[in-house]
DNA sequence: TTGCTAATGTACGAACTAGTACGTTAGTTA
DNA sequence: TAACTAACGTACTAGTTCGTACATTAGCAA
């Protein structure tokens, strides 16, 4: 049996983090407590401040850690061997998976709109990760073109901020939705209708 | 000159709702305080608990007076005389100007959804409220269908929700999009282009 | 083995925040 | 015009919450 160590920066960190990202989705930002936050932990609440120097600083953190998680789920679609309807479904489908597998992220952009961004402006490289995606969707799009198969008119971000609401939505807004509809849109026996429909309404737009 | 009265029961209510409204819309539920809220009105603190009895109920009243007013706005929506693909067309405009111009209401529904909706339960006949805009909207469908220019397999509450989550986004989530993507998803100049945009995404996926 | 320091814990304080006890008065009504 | 009450204000409290001063120790390096 191995001994762990009592004392551990790299595990104190990374479990206050964990923490915290929890708490910071669920009760927004100033909803969260950073005296439940360290209780959750093994350790105190002196290690927010030791480590992240404050509430703040520690959201900072969380915000940053999240967005970079992200990015390599978004590198893991390969869809160059497919033709271009067929890929800009995967890319969407790809986007769809990722919300629904994180919605503690989601509602970490909820809190953060909230705030009016005014976090994001101090995570460095957020911008050029991305963006990533969008040149991805960018090319396919284009490749469209060229065969004939897709419209000429429209912009990569526009398409993306069609997937991504829908998806955005159905995560953050099945609260509300199923109070007012009685329809739970993330029951697991209706994820699949969703799925597809989101491939049908991006390949229908862009058909020419 | 028509002399103010002094002490006007409606008028403090109704300053009280409008800027809890904005308060609770800005800063979220546990972000409002009640102290700020009283100091931006023309009244005290007390009031708040003389009339509603306390934070929470205050957020209970700002909420239902929210769903209430959508009512009237969804209710002006005339497109019987419209062909269906111009009808749905038409309520998506509506969707789409009604998110435009009410964020506080968008806000709201986010603060909603971060508390997993657990005060509309409380807020009564918000269902029926509610599901009038879709039955509109099942209407159109099926004539489309019946006209042999829409898809026999779609829902009225899919399509709804498509629309939603468009118009939606664009408002709720613009902060997070402009920092990283640079572009104002609210630019005027833009309007009418995400506008034809929602249309052509929705008729597009009906069209048989 | 011994010192040294990064890592950790405890106990506390200052400021904030929701809520209330109590007193006052404008405007109505008999 | 006198009495009555809905409407309103002031001043306070109890509890919460972020942050910190100070003490302690595990584990490494010399």
């Amino acid at each position: 049996m191995t001994q762990e160590r009592q004392r551990d920066a790299e595990r104190t960190r990374t479990e206050l983090l964990d923490v915290a990202t929890e708490e910071f989705a669920e009760r927004g930002y100033s909803g969260a407590r950073v005296d439940e936050i360290a209780a959750r932990t093994r350790t105190t609440k002196r290690m927010i401040y030791y480590y992240f120097g404050g509430k703040e600083q520690l959201y900072l953190a969380v915000l940053e850690r999240a967005y970079a998680e992200i990015r390599a789920a978004e590198r893991t679609a390969d869809v160059g061997h497919l033709d271009p309807p067929a890929a800009v479904r995967r890319l969407a489908e790809v986007t769809f998976d990722h919300h629904e597998a994180h919605p503690a992220f989601i509602k970490l952009v909820g809190v953060e709109n909230a705030q009016h961004a005014k976090h994001m402006n101090h995570v460095a490289r957020l911008v050029d990760l991305n963006s990533s995606a969008v040149d991805l969707l960018r090319g396919v799009l284009d490749r469209g073109v060229r065969d004939g198969v897709f419209r000429d008119d429209v912009d990569a971000l526009d398409v993306h901020m069609m997937i991504s609401s829908f998806c955005f939505f159905r995560v953050a807004n099945r609260h509300t939705w199923g109070a007012l509809f009685d329809r739970d849109l993330l029951a697991p026996d209706r994820r699949e209708h969703y799925r597809t429909m989101l491939g049908d309404l991006v390949t229908g737009y862009l058909r020419k």
